[in-house]
DNA sequence: GCTAAAAACGTCAGTCTCTGACGCCAAAGA
DNA sequence: TCTTTGGCGTCAGAGACTGACGTTTTTAGC
């Protein structure tokens, strides 16, 4: 039995995917997870804030690296132009994780208390594009706007490619870019 | 003491509006709640879901106006300008509740908690608004994401104008819808 | 290889949220 | 006046977290 810390944090990962799946979120006590993982609730809970944090683990690695791409691009090119762009260099990610995400997702979608978390996550990602569009010298009050708008395009194009894995995401992503755009040349 | 079954829960919102902005959220339990009130701790979770839900009474009311908004729209109207019409239609209902809600914002700003709660009902009418611009006929695929793009430049308009009181609703409204369509125009 | 600091874990006690079951009492209708 | 219904109180309990403290393991320095 291992004590290495990374190695309990991966256990409690995999017990709890595997009692989620089969009793569902809110039937699966901590004390459960804890026990199938060898350790203490206690201790769950000093590897995790909560109960619904350990299924958004990737989310920080997701916004560096989607903040350090905003930064990249090249100067000059406006602000959804440029999200889209950094949303194009996350495609690998998630193409890589994409296995390993697929059962966190369909539990997302049917635990209510988990979709609030999700929301809340993509928020937190929406105020970090729009600080690294005002690094980059975008309208500070148009920021917001143009970091969520980008945000929900890019939420449409994986949730299309969840359910329709024959069309890459980057394909998805420019369809649902192109969709906001005539949407919104509708609007003069 | 009363028992009329709503002045139990008027009471029950205005204590636990008072405690809450005294001592905060977190810091105050349901028991103190129901006993300013008046009333068991049981009581208040017959009158309301859990502790959260008390702060987003008016949720719905501003769903069936919306969607009903939406349906009220000429035929032949694209989906954004008929979103951005119907938002027009709820602004008596913001400008009369509006001293009635600024407590209540603050409260929601500086509490994650609550924070995830509203961006869930926030969630459930864009699934209404999504709903409503199917049932005119707009494209089944693309109606998500106008109706969360929509809902997201009325959040930036609700927004400026609880800072800048200036500036009526409505013109915050059409600057917000503005900016959207020229970041859009940007794309191509 | 030995020892001391630091990190990880266990144990215990406790608060708070939320739920089910049961009984009581007031109000509405026959 | 009697019965029914709904709102409420009481009780018991599960489950999510937190703080405090002691113990064990790992790491670092000698």
């Amino acid at each position: 039995m291992p004590r290495s810390g990374e190695a309990v944090r991966q256990r409690l990962q995999r017990a709890a995917l595997e009692l989620f799946t089969e009793h569902g979120f809110d039937q699966t006590p901590v004390e459960a997870i804890a026990a199938r993982a060898g350790v203490t609730e206690r201790t769950f809970y000093r590897h995790f804030a909560d109960k619904r944090e350990m299924l958004f683990d990737g989310e920080t690695e997701l916004r560096d690296l989607l903040v350090q791409a905003v930064a990249a691009v090249p100067h000059g090119m406006k602000p959804l132009p440029a999200l889209r762009a950094a949303f194009h260099e996350t495609v690998p990610l998630f193409e890589r994780n994409r296995p390993l995400t697929e059962p966190g997702v369909r539990l997302i979608a049917e635990t209510p208390a988990l979709q609030e978390r999700s929301l809340a996550k993509r928020a937190l990602l929406v105020n970090a594009l729009t600080d690294a569009l005002r690094a980059r010298g975008v309208n500070p009050r148009t920021a917001p706007l143009c970091a969520q708008v980008a945000m929900d395009t890019f939420a449409v194009a994986t949730h299309r490619w969840m359910q329709e894995p024959s069309v890459p995401l980057h394909d998805q992503l420019d369809q649902a870019f192109r969709e906001l755009r005539l949407a919104a040349a509708a609007l003069k």
